[in-house]
DNA sequence: ATGCTAAAATGACCGCGGTCAATAATAAAT
DNA sequence: ATTTATTATTGACCGCGGTCATTTTAGCAT
C-alpha cells in the first residue's frame, strides 16, 4: 500500500503526451513564429484534448517560457563557443547570437522581459535561468576584457545586461532608429566599461 | 453641401461619451486598480454599449496607455518640481514619484515597458512621450550635477534611464531582492556618473 | 418643420485562453 | 484476473477582449 506522503508516481504516457504537445508546438511555431502560436492548434496537432495542454502547462506562457527558454539557452552555449573576447565589438559579437534570437519577434521580446525575473526563489523559471547564465557568463568575460577596475565584475556585468536590454528596447522605437543595435550598444558599453574621466 | 474632402465632424455627444468612459475607468481603477480593469464593467459604469467603448479607444491597451500616461505626467511634473538635484541620492530622490509610480503594480510597469518606444514616429503614444519627457529633465539635470565629462549628457540621461529600469525590473526579481531599489539605483548611478578608474 | 447624410451607438456574435466535473486509463495490491 | 486507488484525459463551458452589420441620432440644407 502507497504512503499518504508519498510523491505522486508519474505514469509512462504523460511523458509521451507532453513530448507530443512540445513536439507539435514548435511545428506550429515553425510555420508561424511565436505570436501565431494557438493553442488550439497545438492540441489538435498533437491530438488531443484543450484540457490536456492545461494539465501539462500552467497556461500559454508556461509553454512559451518552455520553447523560448530553451533557445536561448541554444543561443547561449553558441556565445560560450565564442570564446573569450577582448574588445567591446568583440563582445558584441560573442552575444550577438542571443540578442538576435531574443529580438527575432515582438512578442519574444516582451514574454522575455515579462520572465526574465524570477518571482520566487524556490521557483527559477526558464528565462530566468537563461538570465542569471547570460549575467555569469558576461561577469566571467569581465576578467579579460580591458576595463575598468574601480567596480566589480558583477556590477560591470549587471551594466552590461542594462544596456543591452535598453538597446533592444530602443530597437522598437522609431524615435531613435538613426542608430543600429550594434553601434548603439557599443557606444554605450565602450562608455560603461572604459571611462576616459 | 459639404465638400467631400472636409474633415469629418466631430459631433458634442463625442466628447461626452469620452468624458463618461475615461471617468468610469478612473472609477474602477480607483477601487481595484489597473490590472482587475474589465472593459464590460467600464462600459456598464458609463452606461453605454461595449461596442462604443471601442469606437473611443483602439483597444484595451490604448485606454491603459492615456490612464496611465496622464498619472507618469503627473509624476514628471512633480519631479520637475523638485528643484535641480546635485548628488546621486538627491537625483534619486527627485525622480522617486516617477519610479514609484511606475512599480506600483506589476501590470502597470509591464504595459509601461510595452509602450515606451514610438512603433512610428507618426503617432507617438501618450508613454512614449513621457519616456522622451523623462530622458530629457535626466538630460537637462546632467548638466548640474557633478559628473564625468567624457560623454554627452545625452548619453548620460539614456545611461540612467537604463538603470533606472534594470533596478526597477530587479524589484519583481527573488533572485535580486537583497538590496532596495534605491541602494541598487544609487550603486549603479554612482559606477555610471562618477567612475573612478 | 422635414428630409437627408454622415457620425455615433448598439448588442449579438466571435476567437481564444483557461476551468472543472465527469470519465478513462494505469499501476499496484490481493 | 479482479479490485482499487490514483493519475491522466476529455470536452462542454465560461470570461473577456474585440468585431461589425444594423439602428439611432446629430446637424445641416431646404
Amino acid at each position: 500500500m502507497r504512503l499518504s506522503l508519498m510523491q505522486k508516481t508519474i505514469q509512462k504516457r504523460t511523458l509521451k503526451t507532453r513530448a507530443k504537445l512540445i513536439a507539435a508546438s514548435e511545428e506550429v511555431i515553425a510555420k508561424g513564429g511565436y505570436e501565431a502560436l494557438r493553442v488550439e492548434e497545438v492540441v489538435q496537432a498533437a491530438g488531443v484534448a484543450k484540457g490536456t495542454f492545461f494539465a501539462h502547462f500552467r497556461d500559454k506562457d508556461a509553454l512559451m517560457e518552455i520553447l523560448i527558454g530553451e533557445k536561448l539557452n541554444a543561443c547561449l552555449t553558441q556565445a560560450e563557443g565564442h570564446g573569450t573576447p577582448k574588445t567591446v565589438p568583440d563582445l558584441i559579437e560573442a552575444l550577438e547570437p542571443v540578442h538576435q534570437f531574443m529580438t527575432s519577434e515582438r512578442y519574444v521580446f516582451d514574454l522575455i522581459i515579462r520572465y526574465s525575473g524570477a518571482a520566487a526563489v524556490a521557483e527559477i523559471g526558464p528565462i530566468a535561468y537563461c538570465f542569471e547564465r547570460y549575467f555569469r557568463l558576461v561577469e566571467a568575460w569581465m576578467q579579460t576584457v580591458d576595463t575598468r577596475t574601480d567596480i566589480t565584475p558583477e556590477l560591470l556585468a549587471e551594466g552590461v545586461q542594462a544596456f543591452a536590454i535598453q538597446s533592444m528596447s530602443l530597437k522598437y522605437c522609431a524615435l531613435h532608429s538613426a542608430q543600429s543595435f550594434s553601434d548603439r550598444l557599443e557606444t554605450y558599453l565602450k562608455a560603461w566599461l572604459t571611462p576616459a574621466a
